[in-house]
DNA sequence: TGAAATGTTGGGGCG
DNA sequence: ACGCCCCAACATTTC
């Protein structure tokens, strides 16, 4: 009698430490074999981005260098997930299928109809946590709803047990006595045709081994100074994992553990991935936030659908200096500094008015790190309409962000180079500059730099109206 | 995890 | 010495 395989089924968890579902297929004593299907229609709306395909490549190379590393091989394939499984399971006699659980709406529909199927069948299944620090269903308010104020729903976790201590990666992996046939990672075809990813990086840094090396800089350094530096996109203070964390290329517990050891200096930093933590709640809880608004009300809200401006937004060429260079940023590096996520955004929602789901869909196309949870909950946020939102009133002034968190205009003249000769006085506001400035820097507004796409005053205003008007109709509403 | 408008305070110049 | 004005600087309120 043959010894027995289990299936570990990798999603948003292409690591091996600290990999529960791996760690589950190990302990059963018999061959594993390690599963990647690539199956993007099954996520429905939101299937994976142009800049999210391009990172999973690298994310999965990695990942098969490393079971190689471990003696093992990735199978790769592509098609309906359930019938891939069936497939692998009666070709390996598998006995089992274990993964780390996914939070979306649409995945938890599907997982659970595989796990029904599978059952049926007489396969073992069972599911991990991989990616939260806690459960959504585990933290509850004392009337036992889902929370939907951040704070309260991080002091409670607080009060939880700790994570547990990150599993081991495992040195060597069992195989079965022969593979299944497996495609090549090329064949999934998520590089692109053309390549726009020149500027993304270095691609070696985009697996695992990137991620404990940014993790242990970060530890190193940045963490003690990320209060003060965290706001400035000019300087590397943030810890980058964002990518990371949405592919479970690292583990959550893994940062929480190997931060916490340096006590108070970290506790903002830990918050952040409190944040993270509280968006898969709410997604979990609110599954239909990804398109609609929580606070349904707002449904009704007067947006403006504009396609000309929200393209001038997606290319930069808004007339803000600051909102230009963050989408100039996205659009070459597929990352953008969070200060300026939350500049461009609200430009987007309060000063074009146009409606957030929009900005949501391009952030989902052009970010490395697109994870549904996060973007949903930042959207939302930023739009007033979601949990914990910022309130109508908030609209941030694309000015005053850029001259108090890029005061010398660093990340600035990084990223429009055509201002990059204006004198930090000047630059966040050239169409204010006296003509002699602009010679000099070789500025000609409306030729080599858009003039404003619109006036600050004149959007602060429309959109704080517009507000208080759909307030009336619909109290309540903010 | 704002910004602008409005209000208050306190030091200095000056008659 | 005193009151008055000006105006930062800071605080509060309002959107």
């Amino acid at each position: 009698m043959s010894k027995k395989t289990a299936l570990v089924w990798f999603r948003l968890d292409l690591r091996l430490d600290d990999n529960p579902a791996l760690h589950a297929a190990l302990k059963g004593g018999g061959a594993v074999l390690p599963v990647f299907i690539w199956a993007p229609e099954e996520e429905a709306g939101w299937k994976p981005g142009g800049a999210v395909r391009y990172w999973l490549h690298q994310a999965l190379s990695g990942l098969e260098a490393s079971l190689e590393k471990a003696g093992s091989r990735l199978i790769i394939r592509s098609g309906s997930s359930l019938e891939v499984l069936q497939q692998l399971i009666r070709e390996t006699q598998a006995d089992a299928v274990f993964w780390n659980r996914r939070y979306e709406p649409e995945l938890i529909r599907r997982d659970s109809a595989i796990k029904q199927a599978l059952k049926e069948k007489g396969v073992q299944t069972e599911t991990f946590n991989s990616a939260v620090l806690f459960e959504p269903w585990e933290v509850k308010t004392g009337s036992g709803t889902p929370f939907k104020v951040f704070t309260p729903f991080w002091n409670k976790c607080l009060t939880l047990d700790a994570p547990p201590e990150p599993l081991p990666a495992p040195a060597a992996l069992p195989v079965p006595e022969t593979w299944p046939k497996s495609q090549k990672l090329r064949q999934l075809g998520l590089e692109p045709a053309i390549d726009w990813a020149k500027g993304f990086g270095s691609t070696e840094d985009m697996t695992a081994r990137g991620a404990e090396k940014f993790l242990k800089e970060f530890s190193a350094e940045a963490v003690a100074a990320y209060p003060e530096q965290r706001d400035l996109p000019a300087v590397r203070g943030t810890s980058r994992l964002s990518a990371y964390l949405h592919f479970g290329q690292i583990s959550p517990r893994r940062v929480w553990h190997s931060l916490r050891k340096q006590g108070r200096t970290s506790a903002a930093y830990l918050r952040q991935l409190g944040w993270r933590d509280f968006a898969h709640h709410l997604l979990y809880h609110f599954p239909k936030t990804p398109d609609h608004p929580l606070r349904e009300e707002y449904a009704a809200f007067p947006w403006k659908n504009d396609r000309a401006s929200l393209k001038l937004w997606q290319r930069g060429l808004t007339g803000y200096p600051l909102v230009d260079a963050g989408m100039r940023e996205l659009w070459k590096t597929g990352w953008m500094h969070n200060r300026v996520r939350m500049v461009t955004a609200s430009f987007l929602v309060k000063h074009l008015l146009i409606p957030w789901q929009r900005g949501a869909e391009w952030f989902w196309d052009t970010l490395v790190d697109a994870d549904l949870a996060n973007n949903t909950l930042g959207w939302q946020w930023t739009a007033g309409c979601g949990a914990d939102a910022a309130p109508y009133f908030r609209v941030f002034n694309p000015v005053s962000q850029g001259e108090k968190f890029d005061p010398d205009a660093v990340y600035i003249r990084r990223w429009i180079p055509e201002l990059a000769a204006m004198p930090a006085k000047w630059i966040h506001r050239p169409w204010e500059a006296p003509d002699e400035i602009l010679d000099a820097a070789g500025v000609r507004l409306g030729r080599t730099y858009p003039k404003p796409m619109v006036d600050h005053e004149f959007a602060r205003r429309r959109t704080l109206a517009a507000y208080d008007e759909f307030k009336k109709q619909k109290p309540g509403a903010a």
